[in-house]
DNA sequence: TTGTATGCGTTATCAG
DNA sequence: CTGATAACGCATACAA
């Protein structure tokens, strides 16, 4: 059926050489003739001979992948996260293996794991939810322990550890700045639709919070939890009976959810109330009225991962910014005046 | 730094045996007494050992890997697919290497080349877009050519070839539903939104055909290629000016636009034009008014390659089924009457 | 410049 | 039931 692949010694027999010679010329050294060069490339040609990656994994103890880990692949952000990466590493020459670990604790744990076993050179957590929420030290451990076998980055999120980089956007200053937009237009009850407590929610949160606190509002009455559900959205705004004039989501599924309650309800957007989305994606496009929404610049985020993480891998010693920031910005769209 | 890994001949060593016993072991052989069995997997257990992947999959030929190939993940329908396939290979104990080929041959080509090094167990391509569009042979011969080597799975996508099996939705049947319920609305303009010759979209062309065929409407002029942008959609309308009171489209990034362009003309949904669109994604939901769109089973579809992927792989002479078909069905919201 | 020999960590075959 | 030992395919230090 499948026949096996040649492999090195198939090859150095047609060329006449030994296998090392092969090797050599592989791998690109120079330290062979040019004929004996030409010789061995002409049959690696013809037959289409390509070096078995588990053999060179063996040896190298790398077969040039690394992992990237996403609580969920079908959220916009994670893939276009993941879509950019793809890219960048492929350039690279090295290959991802993908893995789907879910938000909760134990599928982050175990998806660690299995993804470890693979030997990856490297792996990448996409999202803040594996940033935890800062305040329990120890949720984030198993972070740290697959730091101790391969450099781990995290995109949109921070945690401190040796082999441990990140990078993050500047989602407390972007989610101030949205805030007091609001609070600038006289917006009085502005609420904050969060469907989680990670890392970058907690950061998005507090610049919420600052606004509000700055333009002498309560900045905690206004913080509701919801499902990340457009429907969800809008049922708990109706269910809430209470007014509202400014709705800061911390992501666009959310803000979407929330230009359906004023529509349903009636409420004139951006002239009763004004809303603001989070990641500039499709949602925010596909929604009648568009939703301004804060782009985070996530090309930025990811090719500077990819950059950063080729570092270390071409030089073992070689120790990159340990985080860095990039800075969002408001996309304005109709739904802030 | 990396302290190496530890190797079957050290917990050979502590468990006071020989690494065949161990490799027993850890392979679950019954071919090996009781209490050397626990000495070992105390062992094992006590220092936390893990076979080496890569020389198991030196002598075994494969590592479980399965590799995933998508023109982009960025997409909804891909994403949500990759979730699926992702969560059912897991589950079977195989990992995922992804790739993103992006939209045109070369990519196609070179990404399936590259994955293919990899010694992936099966190969699975994720989008209609893989099967060409059905004239040109020669376009899918790189899958007959992948398949040579591993099985090849297609995902919304029939591509005919010895070791190539797919899973179709009725995309045909689907679309000549949807048509024909305009049709029967009394709809006479209705429009064919289409962004690409993908197989998929071929079949929803052919069903939109049909009905209006059968409704005495010409089949040929409402055919229209537009950008996959919503605002490029919009615009591509507005710029027509021509009569249109039905809209099908080939995905929901495309009904979105459609949807734009009625509410920015003043054109009353679904009075005066229905639309239909396709992939049911949460672009349908966060669009106002929410978008009537033809839901395609996508975990359905993934479970069933999964299924069939894994019985080839447990034994390599089962032939299973070489194309699997699903039905489709409308999801009515506000778009249409 | 080229070839030989060894190690990488398993699994599997074959004796015992 | 258990233990040597031979593949698996490559890279590389060492010899020539």
């Amino acid at each position: 059926m499948k026949k096996d692949a040649l492999n090195i010694y198939d090859i150095a027999k047609m060329a006449g050489v030994s296998i090392a010679t092969v090797s050599r010329v592989v791998n690109g050294s120079d330290k062979v003739s040019e004929t004996t060069r030409q010789k061995v490339l002409a049959v690696i040609d013809e037959v289409d001979y390509t070096p078995n990656v588990f053999a060179q994994g063996l040896g190298l103890k790398t077969m040039h992948t690394v992992g990237i880990l996403v609580p969920t692949i079908v959220d916009h952000y994670m893939a276009t996260a993941v879509s950019y990466l793809e890219r960048g590493f492929k350039e690279q020459g090295y290959d991802c293996i993908l893995g789907c670990s879910g938000f909760d604790a134990e599928g982050k744990h175990a998806k660690t794991e299995m993804i470890l076993t693979k030997h990856i050179d490297a792996l990448v957590y996409v999202g803040s939810t594996y940033a935890g929420d800062g305040r329990d030290e120890g949720t984030t451990d198993y972070i740290r322990e697959a730091a101790k076998q391969v450099p781990v980055f995290i995109i949109n999120g921070s945690v401190e550890g040796d082999n441990i980089y990140c990078a993050v956007c500047e989602d407390e200053q972007a989610s101030y700045e949205a805030a007091s937009l609001l609070t600038s237009h006289g917006r009085k009850d502005i609420l904050f639709l969060s469907d989680s407590r990670s890392y970058s929610a907690i950061n998005k949160k507090k610049g919420y919070q600052r606004a509000l606190s700055e333009a002498g509002l309560d900045p905690d009455e206004g913080v509701i939890f919801v499902d990340d559900d457009i429907h969800a959205v809008r049922d708990t705004l109706f269910r809430m009976d209470r007014k509202i004039d400014g709705i800061l989501a911390v992501n666009d599924k959310i803000a979407a959810g929330a230009v359906k309650y004023a529509v349903e309800s009636g409420i004139r957007i951006p002239g009763d109330i004004e809303i603001v989305g989070y990641n500039n994606s499709q949602l925010a496009i596909s929604s009648t009225p568009e939703i301004s929404s804060v782009d985070n610049y996530t090309e930025l985020i990811c090719d500077d991962t990819v950059s950063r993480l080729m570092k270390i891998l071409d030089d073992r010693e070689a120790k990159p910014q340990r985080e860095t920031r990039f800075p969002c910005t408001l996309i304005y769209r109709e739904t802030t005046g």
